[in-house]
DNA sequence: TAATAAGTTTGCAGGGTCTGCATCTTTGCG
DNA sequence: CGCAAAGATGCAGACCCTGCAAACTTATTA
């Protein structure tokens, strides 16, 4: 939503701030007190608002914890269906979800955060990645369409169980993380799960760090 | 909960039998109207107790759809503990839940109603495997030890990818399946999608009912 | 600049989920 | 029968979430 001079409004840039005051307070109150114990209440009050307004923002309570940017689906999926298709789609896939953890690092201070509170109420990484089945359902369409299908076929098991596969690989991947943070950088536990899936999730030899 | 006899008395046969009440009329009205407009109070009086008693048995709204019976868990983790140190994991796994699909095969009326619950309300689908977190953690810590960590060492990515790509495998064969019954038995998803995994999620031909 | 249109915030009412607690009923067992 | 344990129920209360209408702010047009 931008003017006619592409420049985003005043109006945009409120709302903007807005959601990023209530998404921040989320977290750092979550981070203390453990995500089911902030109500909407404390979080609306924190940023600034009323209760009401959080309801504009966010479809749930939980969803105010997770910061999903619309945006990054709509990447990946671009990136899905433009790569050469010489590439094998796992490779695709994993560049272009690489590609959007530059936020991590840029920000990290709110990722650990977010990291304290998933550790606290692990509950809502699930909650979270299920806020993301609707992503994954056309996540699996560009899937489907990248490898010929036509976008109006219905969505065939394969690339179903591929951008399935390729979001549950990240859930455990900030499982992981979580757990042995701040010692490991994220993007590497990623890059590791990845790996797994394209062996065909061989077990490691008995010495490796990921037994 | 048995007796001293062994046999289950008046008692737990009646908790059993509301149980199995409230799981049956959930989803028959949930088949009907779809699971979000069929509150605690329809179920609960559909089964012929008290709202109240409705919690007494499900955690949550959205449990009494999924029909989770944590015998379940606990029959495939041991499966996953006991099996030979020989076969691949993924094999393991593969047949352990195989097993378990019985009752889908025997209670097939009130799968198909399930199924037809899904397609109205795919979230139950995530919200499901939401329930299923606390198994999937304990799945990986069964394969972690069956890889030869012992029962106390913190668990690396792979056992705890393995078991999230496995309940994911299976979900995203509900899906596929759902979607194609009753053209296709469950079994038959089930199987390809682990053998998708088991060779490292390379693309089927383009002429694979699976594209 | 003034008027109007369009978008946001807010309060309020109301339905629904879920929990803790006290009470009453049923079951298990001597 | 009579007691103790377990389950069922009603009720109060906190919280989530939605629709609606009024108030307010920003954008556009005359």
């Amino acid at each position: 939503m931008k003017n006619k001079d592409g420049v985003p409004g005043l109006r945009e840039r409120k709302k903007q701030a807005t959601r990023a005051a209530l998404a921040e307070a989320a977290v750092r109150l979550a981070a203390e007190h453990g995500a089911e114990n902030v109500t909407v209440e404390a979080i609306s009050s924190a940023a600034g608002v009323s209760a009401r307004t959080f309801f504009n923002y966010f479809d749930s309570h939980d969803d105010a914890f997770l910061m999903v940017d619309p945006a990054v689906g709509e990447r990946v999926r671009r990136a899905v269906r433009e790569a050469p298709a010489a590439l094998p789609v796992l490779d695709v896939l994993r560049e272009a979800f690489a590609a959007e953890l530059a936020d991590v690092e840029e920000r990290h201070e709110i990722w650990s955060l977010r990291a304290k509170v998933f550790q606290r109420s692990p509950y809502l990484l699930v909650r979270g990645l299920g806020a993301h089945m609707a992503e994954e359902q056309e996540l699996a369409a560009a899937v489907a369409e990248r490898l010929g299908g036509g976008p109006d076929e219905p969505v065939g098991l394969y690339p179903r169980l591929v951008a399935a596969v390729a979001t549950t690989a990240i859930r455990a991947s900030i499982e992981d993380w979580v757990q042995r943070t701040p010692d490991v950088a994220f993007i590497d536990v990623f890059r590791d799960a990845f790996e797994h899936l394209g062996s065909g999730l061989v077990a490691p030899a008995a010495d490796s760090p990921d037994a």
